[in-house]
DNA sequence: GGAGGGATTTGATACCGATCAATCAAGACC
DNA sequence: GGTCTTGATTGATCGGTATCAAATCCCTCC
């Protein structure tokens, strides 16, 4: 791991485009990438342990990130993967708690780190921050409660053609998309093993969709719509 | 329904000691305060429903409240049960959007109802509401992510004995609950069909648990949490 | 451009939970 | 207290997904 203070042109890029900053009036903006720290990782690198006192929370710059539980037997099961400028963690700003989930990287990957109590003070003097604080976390929260909406309605190809229709032009009758990580990490969003986004991109064949490599292409979007 | 300005003494009692308000000072109380309405409704009563505009957020003062989303063939997913003093839908505060999902009532209820636009105005000016807003939202995020991971770590039966478990005093071997509604909500919360939970049920009459009607004993806390 | 190794696919099987149908218990209301 | 409606249980069956094992593919690194 290398830990640095400064940034890359790119990441500097994603960062300020990054929805928890990108409505932040200079002022705050300064104060707040004044305090946080860059820090490069390779890929399966923990982040944080469930248990481990919140004292920070993070933006992904660069790469994937993966928040997962364990189970006593050892099974993972991912609660939410974070792009680049996404956070993760900032909702136990308040809480003074332990994370209650484990974040590993999916791929090598840069983050930004920003501490619990640093930010907590800017918050509570700047209403511009606990304004992006709230649109952060909300955004969060409706992203958790899609998720148990998938996963309760939708069987497996179902979630899978969601998924590429989320990322598919919302015109066109046919798209070609290309997934930014590996298969399995999109298995584990969607909450299935491996072996099962396997069988349900084979599934999604008779709808026109083909799969090679990372390379998605839609035959006929709104046919994808009606399964 | 009923509408009116008037709180009962019980219901007062229930939204003074809600998370969103507890914390409050008594000038962000009394302004907040004098902006709610409250009002009685029958059960089965919709609150609000997916892809209405949402104008207002909900405190439960009395009864259960359960949002979910419908799918195409009217097939419904519980989302989230909100119990007396939760708030719902405040997480859309800054977002300027539609409800996400729908919200009944599970049996008669009174709710305090704030609208969006006027708390947004206070929240900007008022530190102590941004905050009282960020921990509210907060907590609503570590409930749907504790959903997620549970709806994919456990069983059926595992995921019953958590609930009980949640509910149980810490300390003790043996001991005994009331549910506070139906089951079929219950069923509801664990992304269950009546049916399972009640199969749930008796498969852990072989760890000593006993249900009848709403009352679930336990004989031996310590063996359900090994299941 | 080719080898090596991890990722993905495919097949076989088992388990879990949904669904449908029928019975049973329990409140609610008069 | 009896009827009546609604909620809960039980049984039988089916579909969907996990799991394990093996084969294949693809990407990376040389």
């Amino acid at each position: 791991m290398n830990s640095s203070l400064k940034l890359s042109n790119r990441d500097r890029a994603v960062l300020m485009k990054a929805p928890f900053l990108a409505g932040l009036g200079n002022s705050a903006l300064v104060r707040l990438m004044s305090m946080m720290t860059i820090s490069t990782l390779p890929a399966r690198k923990f982040v944080m342990r469930e248990g481990e006192t919140a004292d920070a929370f993070y933006c992904v710059l660069n790469g994937y990130v993966r928040l997962f539980r364990l189970s006593r037997e050892g099974r993972e099961a991912d609660i939410m993967v974070c792009a680049p400028g996404e956070t993760f963690a900032e909702h136990l700003l308040f809480s003074n708690d332990v994370y209650s989930c484990n974040a590993q990287t999916a791929e090598p990957a840069t983050l930004a780190r920003f501490d619990m109590q640093a930010v907590r003070d800017l918050a509570q003097q700047d209403p511009e921050i606990a304004k992006a604080l709230i649109s952060a976390i909300s955004r969060h929260l409706v992203g958790t409660m899609d998720c148990i909406a998938n996963d309760r309605l939708f069987t497996a190809p179902q979630r899978v053609a969601n998924y590429i229709l989320s990322r598919c032009p919302a015109d066109g009758s046919s798209a070609s998309i290309r997934l930014p990580f590996q298969k399995s990490l999109l298995a584990g969003m969607l909450g299935l093993a491996p072996e099962a986004l396997s069988r349900a991109f084979s599934s999604l064949r008779r709808v026109g969709v083909t799969v090679r490599g990372r390379i998605i292409q839609v035959g006929d979007v709104q046919a994808l719509r009606n399964i």
